[in-house]
DNA sequence: CCCATATATACTCTGAGTGAGCATAAATGG
DNA sequence: CCATTTATGCTCACTCAGAGTATATATGGG
């Protein structure tokens, strides 16, 4: 009686096997990836359930609030005691780990590229559970008022996506490796160039650049070649001894984690999300660090300040920062009229080079 | 024991208001927009229902169905006898209609803002219904095998979209005179400004330009205030009698159907999908007027001939087309050559002018 | 056959903006 | 005073988008 459904007639709870119109329930939880800058890394919100790394998350109790996102910030305040800033939704997982990503889909494109959406894992467990990946943002790694929550580098997770000092060794020297062998590996010809393909395209090789935003594509790769802990066969796997592909998370977390780093990626260069991160005065080296740190990898540092002064991004407030060791910079803040004036606002982020 | 939920110990099942765990079950259903385009106009594949037009959906049923997607193509294919191509997962509503929009929030930026989300609707069900939204694109209109299944067009439910003949007089004649009014109508000083600021950049007013992309933005201000006929206050309101603000659909899949417009219209500028609705062989004009059924514009015819084939997205069939009056065309393919070499490849929208 | 009309396609010109780098200014610590 | 460090101003070449002009090749009707 607390919940009737009465949104079609009354064709439900027949044979649920069978029925057309038959409705399992289903239980609904809420992860939150929740980034801040902690110096020039970003990070993320992290539990630790029994040594294992998790995203906070928390069942979506229809009855207690009315809107996903009403349920998100109440759980999240109340297990961290950090309250939610800026909140997206991300993506909606039907089945933990086995639906096509949001990215690998939508963006590969052609019906032909659906093959790369079918190395499904096998069962795993029996639950019928659907988790809503969410991206929350905040200015600063607030202390966080419980024992086995604590701010992690995104990097610790994806080393390989951290370029700000040039190609990461583990890339080179142990993934791509990997990777060739895993193109060899596969038993028909077609195959083979469909993951050579895929490799080539995701991690930016030969003529084609690395794009930042891939980073769902890459973990996805990498989990398919059992290149992450995650993997089903990642123990049995030849590369298991000799690579260190970041921390693995519980679940399918690294998966979420993934998609809000891509998304955010993407989402700088048409949205002014940025000074969500930032503190209200900072100076445009700072800016220029916590770009980088999401992106990562460096920028030209005369283009980018012309880039934002040019769009009217920032505001001088007047007064200097002495931190660092040389001329002092001009302290600035967000210009919050251009959300008024302009419609679009996102930063210029060229193509990575190597 | 069907369906045994075995993911966290036991907590749930208590009383689910009080317990910190507790688990309320809820029913999933799939909402697909699918589209494709007929002529000149993009339509959508509806059902009716007692007159009232709705997307088709169904279920989610766990027991049967691996993942979202594969539910969606399976009653999809059975409700209307199409079968899905290229499929791309919009948005997660956890109820119905109040759930603040992806677009909204998400794009909208400043903590600041968030006022805006905050303009719920009043309790409407007590249905615990969590909707996941699909955008869908078909090569052509395929044949329906259902009586109460039909193709219509986009530019019925969303007539102020249509610039194509430039502005749509709807929009000027009546719905910008009364969103002037609502604006007016706000009770506080800082009400009326955010109002008035919502709806310049929605709406593209003064310097702002006309954003495509912004469908939903536009339909939820419609929607607060009172325009369209899913609004609670309608029938209320005013301007119920004056106004013809398109189509009506069932509780909120006119949201649904703005979400996805304007996810199409944003992906054009950095995914190929266009081809996703095209036929195999066509000429640029054709593939000009499908870009502009979709954006909802006309643009350079040769400028658009120049980026397309500059960035190498076409390749010539040989074969011409004798269709037109005029001198023959060219006809043209998709080079899928350019998912391998290139990374992203979008087409180059302009910014609608006056 | 010629002409008005319609569409296709080639090419030009201009200005804005990006990528790269040089040059200079203003601090700090010895 | 000097080496070092960071901030900031400015130039130059190049690409590309936006707008428009010019030409080519069909059709259908006198």
């Amino acid at each position: 009686m607390t919940h009737a459904n009465h949104d079609k007639p009354s064709d439900a709870a027949l044979d649920p096997a069978l029925s057309k119109h038959a409705i399992t329930p289903v239980q609904i939880t809420l992860n939150a990836v929740l980034t801040a800058l902690d110096g020039e890394d970003p990070k993320v919100l992290c539990t630790s359930n029994q040594g294992e790394m998790a995203l906070p998350y928390g069942p979506f109790d229809p009855l207690r609030h009315r809107t996903f996102e009403i349920g998100l910030r109440e759980w999240v305040t109340q297990q961290t005691q950090v309250t939610l800033g800026y909140v997206e939704q991300l993506y909606t997982f039907g089945d933990r780990g086995r639906e096509p990503s949001s990215l690998g889909v939508a963006e590969g494109g052609t019906d032909q590229q659906a093959a790369f959406t079918q190395n499904h894992r096998p069962d795993e467990t029996g639950d019928h559970l659907v988790s809503v990946g969410y991206l929350a943002l905040a200015p600063e790694p607030a202390k966080v008022g419980v024992a086995n929550a604590q701010w992690r580098s995104w990097y610790q997770f994806f080393p390989w996506e951290d370029w700000r000092n040039g190609q990461p060794t583990i890339l080179k020297d142990q993934i791509l490796p990997c990777l060739h062998i895993w193109c060899a590996q596969a038993h028909t010809e077609r195959e083979r160039a469909i993951r050579a393909q895929r490799v080539k395209i995701a991690f930016g090789l030969e003529d084609i650049g690395w794009e930042e935003e891939r980073t769902l594509e890459r973990l996805e790769i990498m989990y398919e070649s059992s290149l992450v802990q995650e993997a089903p066969g990642f123990k049995a796997s030849a590369f298991a001894s000799d690579i260190e592909p970041g921390l693995p998370m519980t679940a399918d977390h690294r998966r979420i984690l993934a998609t809000a780093i891509g998304r955010l990626r993407g989402k700088l260069k048409y949205r002014p999300v940025i000074f969500q991160i930032m503190p209200r005065e900072f100076t445009l080296l700072t800016l220029q660090k916590t770009v980088e740190a999401i992106i990562g990898f460096p920028m030209h540092k005369q283009n980018f300040r012309r880039s934002i002064e040019g769009a009217d991004m920032v505001v001088k407030t007047g007064t200097m920062s002495h931190q660092s060791a040389g001329r002092p910079a001009a302290l600035f803040s967000f210009n919050q009229e251009i959300l008024k004036d302009r419609a679009a606002a996102g930063l210029v982020i060229p193509r990575l080079k190597r």
